[in-house]
DNA sequence: AATAGGAGCAACCGCCATTCA
DNA sequence: GTGAATGGCGGTTGCTCCTAT
């Protein structure tokens, strides 16, 4: 069993969030029994009314842990196992285009859940990106050359400079514009493109900058005029999918520069 | 064989957005 | 319009298992 005692002096400093304050609630990991329960119940009475649901279906949890048990193990959607590598290079795109949007990377990625490629984010991929030299936070260089002009485009810590877009904080639009991006960006970049540059993170940097510039133009727009949300959410898709474009030409052009190195071999 | 340390991951937490009375 | 209830999210914790010593 879990030793809670730390989180529990917490909480008695805070207000107790309903669903759990009530003594006798279970906590810690789940039962088969438990697991049992909760998927006979919802089979039968289908999902929702979480606060509500531990007591029609006999289980001493509060809501919130059955909607999350339900929802990161228990569904029949829920894909086990190992991430594929194809997965990765997915969850890899999507987070540095959405920064760290767990749930809308997981929205793309079937089977998986926002906790599982949160944990292989935290586990695995920013720990292979830092030992590529590469920020995970930022994807862009850790240790840029000093002598590289890339480090004029580098963009600084957040806050040092007021008129830097690092790409964590640009990522933040809105849902629905950003699911949008991702479809295209999905059928553009991996069932079509599959090694397009926007894979490599090296070589993918100037593409980055592209992204941020673009994202402080429009950031520039919206300061000059007055809101409009869809105006603007449009604006933002144009110029996603005018980076997307660049990067299909420049997918082109390098099949193009290997066809041509292997006519020259032949 | 014992144990220390690290990795992996399930689960919990607080906060925020949305819904509804 | 307002506040309570609820759902959902990202950050964090700590338990379990594995590996190195």
């Amino acid at each position: 069993m879990r030793n809670l005692s730390s989180r529990n002096s917490t909480r008695s400093r805070r207000t107790p969030t309903p669903c759990c304050s009530k003594v006798g609630i279970k906590r810690g990991p789940w039962t088969p029994e438990e697991d049992e329960l909760l998927a006979n119940y919802i089979k039968k009475d289908g999902e929702g009314r979480w606060r509500t649901l531990p007591k029609r279906a006999g289980l001493l949890r509060c809501g919130k842990s059955c909607r999350l048990r339900w929802m990161n193990y228990l569904r029949p959607s829920v894909k086990r196992g190992r991430i594929a590598p194809d997965e990765e290079d997915l969850i890899l795109r999507l987070h540095r285009l959405l920064g760290n949007r767990w749930s809308l990377i997981a929205g793309r990625i079937p089977g998986r859940t926002d906790n599982e490629i949160k944990n292989y984010w935290n586990t695995h991929l920013s720990k292979k990106l830092i030992s590529q030299g590469i920020d995970p936070r930022t994807h862009k260089p850790l240790y840029p050359n000093p002598n590289s002009s890339e480090i004029a485009n580098i963009a600084p810590t957040q806050n040092s400079n007021p008129n830097s877009f690092p790409l964590e904080e640009n990522a933040r639009v809105d849902p629905a514009t950003a699911t949008r991006v991702i479809e295209s960006l999905k059928i553009t970049n991996s069932d079509q493109f599959p090694n397009l540059v926007f894979d490599d993170g090296a070589k993918s940097w100037p593409n980055c900058d592209g992204f941020n510039k673009g994202l402080q133009s429009h950031h520039e727009q919206n300061k000059e005029e007055d809101y409009n949300g869809n105006e603007n959410e449009d604006t933002f898709s144009l110029f996603l999918d005018s980076l997307i474009n660049e990067n299909v030409f420049a997918y082109q052009q390098q099949q193009q520069c290997n066809l041509l190195d292997h006519l020259v071999n032949l």
